[in-house]
DNA sequence: AATTGTATATTTGTATACAAACTATTGAAT
DNA sequence: ATTCAATAGTTTGTATACAAATATACAATT
């Protein structure tokens, strides 16, 4: 029952096109306040209009997009208000979730942020700033699994899509990316003797620097 | 721009067929573990199966139902955990939820909630717990807007679905709903004199006291 | 009796067809 | 020139049709 985010693709169609559709938000791909059109994304990506619906409404749940109805979907403005505002709840919902992964976590979760952490270690001194992306996503995952709520790893997951399309990978600059790795290492220690409070507090600064506290923006 | 929860009925097919299906769930007309077949709802709704699978989605998305590949959607279970770590995380949300209200509602909507609560009062002296449920969805939506965060209110209107499933109302309990009254007015004047933090510590405590505080459980 | 293989029946996933709603444009009347 | 109405053209919402996947029943084999 570990294989939950697999990357593995036994994916439906609908699921495909969600994922380029989300993707083509995240880069700026689609502008925002531009307008979906069932017709025509169907036409670009050769399917028919029934699973680019599907995929647009699953888009409009995650308040990416806009539903009009009769109207068609808008890719939805992300003020900066907003992000603020994401940042606070992140702040605290990821610091509940580490809080309960410091309690509930298991010796084969342990295992496994304990790989993402060396993976880290080894690509920070890469400077390999795309795998970097990827394990990072991979740690917070783990954690969301490991706290044992599906609805924090619910919320949080969703919220991690709209938080790709501001964030211009604040990892891509060299010395935050090692002040992170160092955030990350403190966290998975915090968890590993089960100390939940202060997992919750490293989690919470690690929160509050990467997303507004100074480097980026 | 504040008529967004309309009672209105522009809604589209797949909108009712959502809202049945979602009334079904928390009323346990469909049961959990039940297998939500599109044909046979389709058939008892007099729709076709499109807006079915749309409305599926949808409540897979709010994690009231899973859905396997080519298998079909089932009714999720909700553990007594799932149920706590929901309070937990309402707790987290509506506290700050409330304190942005108390710093950026309008005049407007100070005097909507104004009339909540004196509906509530008013209802609350007759014994009427169905209109003090919705009474109370309303008060609590009226917050979410206040607070100015999209992504607070999504999340948050989504999970009162998810809670209703689970609180056989805990306002049919007279004792209960005069606490409750007075907690919701409490919350209202704190708000009303701008006064963020008490109003996020009334909220909280109310929310703890509604969710697993002792009447309910 | 248990197991495997095959045929059949359900059921989902996707494509297409059609109706209703909305937008834009044209043209006439003022 | 401006305004309004009628109309044509998009675009969405829903229904239906078909294909792919899965489940079920039953016979054949060991």
């Amino acid at each position: 029952m570990s294989g939950f985010y697999d990357t593995k693709d036994y994916s439906s169609l609908s699921e495909k096109v969600y994922r380029i559709l989300r993707e083509g938000i995240a880069e700026g791909r689609y502008q925002t306040g531009e307008c979906l059109v069932e017709m025509k994304i169907a036409e670009e990506l050769g399917v028919s209009r029934t699973p680019v619906r599907e995929a647009l409404k699953q888009l409009e749940l995650e308040d990416l997009v806009a539903s009009h109805p009769n109207r068609g979907v808008v890719v939805k403005a992300f003020s900066s208000e907003d992000l603020q505002d994401v940042s606070t709840i992140r702040h605290l919902l990821e610091g509940q979730a580490a809080y309960w992964a410091a309690e509930r976590v298991t010796e084969l979760q342990l295992q496994e942020l304990k790989e993402v952490v060396e993976l880290m270690e080894f690509y920070t001194g890469k400077n390999d700033a795309s795998h970097l992306v990827q394990l990072d996503t991979r740690f917070h995952e783990l954690i969301y699994e490991a706290s044992g709520s599906r609805t924090i790893r619910h919320i949080l997951a969703s919220l991690h899509h709209n938080i790709r399309k501001a964030r211009q990978s604040s990892l891509t600059m060299p010395d935050r990316a090692a002040c992170s790795l160092h955030e990350h290492i403190q966290i998975y220690q915090a968890i590993e003797r089960h100390d939940a409070p202060a997992a919750k507090l490293q989690m919470e600064s690690h929160v509050a620097i990467a997303a507004g506290g100074r480097p980026v923006e």
